[in-house]
DNA sequence: ACGTAATCGAGACGGTACGTCGGGTCTTAGA
DNA sequence: TCTAAGACCCGACGTACCGTCTCGATTACGT
């Protein structure tokens, strides 16, 4: 029992830092590539680099870490009673998350640093990716234990078009993803004719 | 009128030069992170960075390049008598396209580039990633024609999903897509019931 | 009246950590160059920057206070009867306190700091140099007074050729100071033809 | 004969860029230590860092080249007939160089440098201080040939003096040399009694 | 065959950002 | 009140690539 801190001696890390340099990359980033660089992100922030590159290994951990939050935060997987009303919920959360061009923009740019970095691609994964693919397949595994579930698609190929589409579109196309894309998506995989 | 060059005088383009440029990006994009830069190109190739300059304005144009050429050549769209072989052809021969790490690797560092160079996005989307939808496309429609296509998703969606899973599949997991993929999607999306 | 300390509060400054500090930036200097800075100094004596700065303006006045100590304590300017005798002697005195090379070292880095920053310059001036300076002209004229003293030159040119050449000796050559140095340098200086 | 160039292929060296670097550099140093940083003489000579690191090896060398070709440019050694004239004359001379303060600035700069980095001290040594030296060896030896040189001293301290009063005066003290001191240290050298 | 013109490799140029180092200040916990 | 630890802002370091600009050396076409 109990989370005791060792309370290590000297000067405690910043908050104020911390927050400053999260927001300052997160609107770098969401005026289409305007100077997103650590030096942009510092002077921005008022801070210094090295204060940066004490607490993240690139500018993509410090996305990561701001977007991380946000998605954990707003998007729920509250029991619906059915399939098809618990995706609809799950992707019109998700897309109403999307809406605004700066989180598509940060989206973008981390899994575009991603690929150039593979323990980048390892964080975001871990700390991103599986995440948010979790939560999708605790409402699969809920209407697997209801019985509500078409037999067609093994759950790891919902999960697969689910974020593939979303991921497809933010990345390769300039189309927004609304309620009737929900409606569409939802509808061919809760389906049970 | 006519298709006539203009013979402008000169010496003209080394075709030896653009072939060793476009193998140094691609090998030095396939070993993940390999000092893919304009002077490790220029390097590797053995040719000048102002000959690069010359013809690609980005490093991304060069992986276009070549990737254009490979999928054209590579993946047909022939009519084998029903929606669900069509597809599941189309989807075993993109895989197969896909198995060599080396041409993943290039697809993953030119969505990037692409990600964070605007002008070279909408070449990257005209011209490779249009063509792809373009081909598949010609698959759902010759299913409307014949009268095979299920109702229940706009075709669209269904280019959205196939791309997305392939895509997705690429950029944010390692496991490479194979045969019961390509069994499982064509059979969710060429399913009458 | 009386000369009573005032008796500050608080804990009293660690001669511990002073000699720690001494100590260690001389070594470090000693070894030519090796990570003399305040990180390297603090870090070696086993003492926090902010007490080094507490005490001392500068790394430059760290080696002052250790090589003053030293000068003075090692080199007199004891009455030998003749200035030629007395001359002699105190070459030989200094050209030993200046055989070691850690102690050259410590010198000719002093002297470089001192270029650099105009404020430890005058402190080196008043505090070492002057010093020294004071120390030969108390022979000259003890040497003037017995009417010992050669007419040729003024006893300002005389403290400008002795430490003159010792400076140089330091900082321009490798060559070390010896017997026969000493010889030359107190002959022309005494000499009465 | 022959001195055949090798005719390098690619652009040649900017000689207007050298001339900036060499003047920025001087003025910096001139100016006391002001932003007398390789980044400062980037910014001020309108040419970019690496232009200077592609050339010089550090800021000391750029002060080197420039205080050499100056020395060696204004300082003769012509022969006027006698030890005592010639070494009057060439301590005039070299009085003369080091009257502005910029250049007895940048000259205190370069020794402070050459001490803390040894490559540079051996350049040093071998582009400026040797050369110097062999000037002024050049006219004691045309002395000793002559038979005009007084027996006293060897050459070698001959020289360890008369640089040793100009580097000490430079480094240890503010007062400039002049015509007065230039009688009577060539009169203590030149005097035959 | 000769000149004009475009190409090629080489490599220097002005820049921007990198990631690191050290300086000097400030804050915390412990002695 | 001092100490060691350690985070903070700042400025410069030396390096890597960027995209551009000469160079001399090859081609090739059109007189």
């Amino acid at each position: 029992m109990s989370g005791e801190e060792p309370r290590r001696r000297g000067r405690r890390r910043s908050e104020e830092s911390r927050q400053a340099i999260l927001t300052a990359a997160f609107d770098l980033v969401a005026e289409e590539g305007q100077d997103f660089t650590i030096e942009g992100i510092a002077a921005r922030a008022g801070v210094s680099k090295q204060t940066i590159y004490r607490w993240w290994p690139t500018k993509g951990d410090i996305l990561l870490e701001s977007l991380a939050e946000q998605a954990e935060a707003r998007i729920s997987t509250s029991d619906r009673d059915s399939y098809l009303q618990d995706l609809r919920h799950f992707l019109d959360q998700t897309f109403t998350v999307l809406r605004p061009p700066g989180v598509r923009s940060a989206l973008r740019s981390l899994m575009a640093e991603a690929q150039q970095n593979p323990e980048l691609l390892l964080r975001f994964r871990e700390e991103f990716l599986e995440r948010r693919r979790a939560s999708l397949l605790q409402i699969v595994s809920r209407a697997e234990v209801r019985g509500d579930l078409p037999p067609r698609v093994r759950s790891e190929l919902v999960a697969d078009i689910v974020f593939g589409v979303i991921w497809y579109r933010m990345l390769a196309t300039d189309r927004l993803l609304d309620g009737a894309d929900a409606g569409s998506l939802a509808g061919l995989l809760a389906s049970h004719e």
